[in-house]
DNA sequence: TGATATTTGTACCGTTTCGCATATTATTGT
DNA sequence: ACAATAATATGCGAAACGGTACAAATATCA
């Protein structure tokens, strides 16, 4: 149900917020923040300067936007995937197939997370990325360990909840690096599924 | 001994290659390669442009040429830690406390890993840059691969040479990323102790 | 001492940057 | 129809950008 706002008193907006904000992150998402000028944004969007401010704010408003979406997507979409009846080597097989294929999505080539490829390199000088970055990590951990403290028997034989969240989050890490430089698909899968394998024990 | 090269012709350098190349990375390392100008590579090497020009070529060469010299110190530590006379366990955390050592040092604060913190975010337009790190990554795998074959005795049961590689590289990518972004010293020890206990069994 | 070679410092070029001021257009309310 | 409101389009301006030309400085070679 969509909420059918009183018409706005002046003349109507000519876009539509959520399909340029994906636009723009997708600019982002290629350049990463510092190499993107709002001529790259407008250019994309095919808003003008003063538009995108009026809506947005300025680049780094824009930007955070960006990345806060990204955060809640990706978050949302471990929830639904360890929230789903499976095993949890399909859990997790399922989670690290879709981070893969995320991460090899993209109109020019390949380009890993948005988040992992962009905000880790603002983060010395960016407090509100850094935080943005630090928050998205720490809730994966928390994510994969709710999931391995619910299916401590579905571990391999000693090892700890806690101890497989951080391979966890790390695979995440590593996927996303590796898929940004360059790695092909089989390569990615070799390295999930050695993650998957050390997690659950030998198939 | 030092090489004690016949007087060059001209006006002689004022600077030593080294530790103006030492000082610019410093400066990429905190903001990246965009987000850094050539105002900012000559006021903290000393140098003026015309001279940086000279001496590297322009502000990518200089860059590739930091990366570079970061890459092969960073393998070049692996070799070492790993060619001592030490137990898989011991060389493992001795590995990952090194790097987190490096990791935690920056004058204004911590930023991880040089090339991950900021050659990961060039790498979707910057062809050269992607290559380093892909070689990088691909090094690193190597390097553990062919220590835990050396080892396999020494690993937890079921784990395989290859897959522990996969985990090895994976933890210094995670570590690299939560350095740079705000973990403290006590968390990214957290992650290194799973990581040796996960691949080596629990101690 | 004078010619040659190399580095340094200043100053500049053309472009791009972000951000905004202003005018125009489109819609609603009366 | 006309005022009020809001978004769009044009284009400006000051600063920063990467890169270089050129002259002054400092050394060696003959």
């Amino acid at each position: 149900m969509v909420q059918n706002e009183p018409r706005r008193r002046g003349r109507p907006r000519s876009f539509d917020e959520g399909q340029v904000l994906e636009k723009a992150r997708g600019v982002f998402w290629n350049l990463g923040y510092a190499a993107t000028s709002l001529d790259d944004l407008a250019a994309a969007t095919g808003l003008n300067r003063p538009s995108l401010y009026a809506a947005f704010g300025d680049k780094h408003a824009l930007y955070i936007r960006a990345l806060k979406e990204s955060r809640d997507a990706g978050l949302a979409g471990m929830r639904q995937v360890f929230g789903a009846e499976l095993s949890l080597r399909d859990a997790l097989k399922m989670l690290f197939a879709g981070a893969i294929a995320a991460y090899m999505k993209g109109d020019i080539g390949q380009r890993g997370c948005f988040i992992i490829g962009t905000a880790v390199t603002q983060s010395v000088e960016d407090a509100e990325a850094r935080a943005l970055v630090a928050g998205f990590v720490s809730e994966m951990d928390a994510i994969f360990l709710e999931r391995f403290e619910r299916a401590q028997n579905e571990l391999a034989p000693g090892v700890a909840p806690a101890q497989a969240a951080a391979m966890g989050t790390a695979t995440l890490h590593t996927l996303a690096i590796r898929a940004r430089t360059g790695d092909d698909h089989p390569a990615l899968k070799r390295v999930a599924a050695a993650a998957v394998d050390i997690i659950c024990g030998p198939a």
